[in-house]
This record gives structure tokens, C-alpha cells and sequence, in this order.
DNA sequence: TTAGGTGCAAATTCTTTGCACCCTG
DNA sequence: CAGGGTGCAAAGAATTTGCACCTAA
């Protein structure tokens, strides 16, 4: 996790501009920016935050590109969706076997590793169906709103979160 | 897994109502159909399908009441949220520890127990926060699905699922 | 050049909210 | 009987889609 971020999104990158030459899909300015925005962060960002970032770098993109560039990046294998509130869907280019905490106040969401746990079985599940793939899901409050917590009476899950969201007129 | 899924209702309605006396709500008939909806489904089901659900013995509810009636219930602690893929919240009345099994073709959920895996320890996870919970989500194609890629040449992810879904119109 | 991609704006869907009447406690 | 809860309808949000112009290959 500490080994430099930015090599981790350069080859996501290189394996974005291999896998786009290979199905025959161009390589356009803003899907080059949409996927480098969501393989540089750390926040699993929703369609709306890349949006707000990425329009930073490319002032005419629009909300629509992203939402069917992240789809087509999706379909193509090369991020993953998270659902962890009821905000919307998030987006993860990391493609390693990796696990999530999700803070349930503000909706951050960071990686972590445990070969422990990509070593388990997992008895009961299998006779649903195939597996694809499996991971931990940890939920909790993350420091800098237990911080805040203090403050307010603990709006409980609900209402709008502070952390990585919307903020539209 | 296999012990009495009606006794369990029963004991998750009985603690619905503990509960409700306790905050001083009130046990409208509406509430405690839409409860006994989601504590007697293995389905987790989304707002739609408990409104549909409820509508065929109580005509008159509303789909709204169905939605403010379950952010009641999670506000409560009487169930959780579940945000498998990206069409919307689903609910799940099981507070015991338990993991999710979830088909990425039709959304389908189902709970399993592994006693194995609530032992573990998660080590890098706690530096990010506190931890409330934790558990494994299991991501495949369900044995239903399965049978049915037969046929289609694999619609990816996208598009409407046929499991437990919309409908409307 | 030319077909896929993009931006715009309108359309869909899903969820929430204001208000008057109803029912539980 | 009183106040919370419900149903209705309308408002808000988020995401998708049709179409004409633009640009990577």
C-alpha cells in the first residue's frame, strides 16, 4: 500500500491502453483522464466526484461521458463497482485481490491487504453458485469522524454524509 | 441455516415490537407487514419488491410509507443496508453475523455463517478507524444463472437483471 | 476519411416531501 | 382524544438516451 501510488497507476494505465487496443475501443482524451482520475485515487470515487475532478483538467467533459466511459471501463474488465451506501455506486481500479473498510458516517472507503484472508475457504458459500470473487467488507468510523462525532448527536446513517459526495446546486 | 426460519421471524418480530414500545413508535399494521416482509425473506429485497410484496395483503400501503417504514426500521437498528450493485438499496433483517453471497447477474443474496471467518483477526483494516462490523461478501453466479448463460452470450453486468427486480409500468 | 465518441438536453427512474385525514396508544 | 403515521401527488435527484457534430485511428 505504501509503495509508490503513482508507478500502481501508471501500469493501471498501461494495461488500460493495451486492453483498449485490443478490443478496438480509442483511446479519446477524457477516457484517458476519467480512467487516470479513478486509477490515481484512493476514494473509490463515484460517477459525480470524477466528474467534478476530472472536468478540473478537461472543462467540457460532461456528466454523461463519464457515467458511460466508467460503464465501459467496467464491462471491459478493468474497475470493479462498490456499493457500500445508498448514494450511489462507487468505482475501483484496483484489480488486486484486495479488501474494503468503508466508514458507514461518511461513505470513505480504503484498501487493505491480508493474505490471511485471501488464503480462507469459504465452505458454505459455494453450493449457491460459482465464485468469482470474495472479500471483506469492514465497516466502522473512520478517525476523522469519530472526531466529529463529538460534535453532533450522531445523525445516525441517513442525510447527506461529508466525506467524498455530491454537492449540486 | 436450515433450523426454523419461522421462528426466527418470529423472534426478530417480537423484537421489533420490544423495540417499538421501548422508543415509543407506534405498531401500525403497515410496519409490521413491511417488517414481517423482510424478516421472513431470504431474498434481502429491495423497496420495490417489499412494496409489492406488502400490496397484496395490505392493498392501500404506499410505496412511500414502504420507504420511510424501512429507514424507520434501520434508524432503529432492526435491520441493515445492503448495496450489492447498482440498482438500488436492499434491506436484510438478520442481525446475527453472518456473510453474503451475492450473484452478480441477477442480485440474488443469501446469508451464510462461518464461524471460521468471524474469528479472524482484521489486522490492517483497524488503522483506518473503529470497526463495527465485518463480513465477507461472496460474489459468483448463482446455479439459476448459470443454466441460463446458456443462451444469451453473456450480457456482462449492466442491464436489467431478472431476479429479484423491477418491474413497473 | 469514417465510425466510434462526445456534449447537450430531454426522458426515465428512483426516492423524498408537504399536507390533510386516519388510527394507535 | 392527541399526535404520530399514512396515502396521495408533486418535487427532487440520479442516471440514461437520442441526435448531430467532432476526432482518433
Amino acid at each position: 500500500m505504501e509503495k509508490s501510488e503513482n508507478a500502481q497507476a501508471d501500469r493501471r494505465l498501461a494495461h488500460f491502453k493495451a486492453t483498449a487496443k485490443e478490443v478496438g475501443i480509442k483511446l479519446t482524451h477524457q477516457r484517458l483522464e476519467i480512467f487516470r482520475e479513478i486509477a490515481s485515487s484512493l476514494e473509490h470515487p463515484d460517477a459525480d466526484t470524477v466528474f467534478r475532478a476530472v472536468q478540473q483538467r478537461v472543462p467540457t467533459v460532461s456528466l454523461d461521458t463519464v457515467y458511460r466511459t466508467l460503464w465501459t471501463l467496467h464491462d471491459l474488465g478493468l474497475i470493479t463497482t462498490l456499493g457500500p451506501r445508498r448514494e450511489g455506486v462507487r468505482f475501483d481500479a484496483n484489480l488486486d485481490r484486495h479488501h474494503h473498510y468503508v466508514c458507514v458516517r461518511c461513505g470513505l472507503v480504503r484498501d487493505f491487504e491480508s493474505a490471511a484472508l485471501d488464503g480462507l475457504p469459504i465452505p458454505a458459500a459455494k453450493h449457491f453458485g460459482r465464485i468469482v470473487s470474495t472479500h471483506i467488507e469492514v465497516r466502522g468510523i473512520c478517525h476523522k469522524c469519530a472526531r466529529e462525532r463529538a460534535a453532533e448527536p450522531m445523525p445516525q446513517d441517513r442525510k447527506q454524509p461529508q466525506g467524498t459526495r455530491r454537492n449540486k446546486t
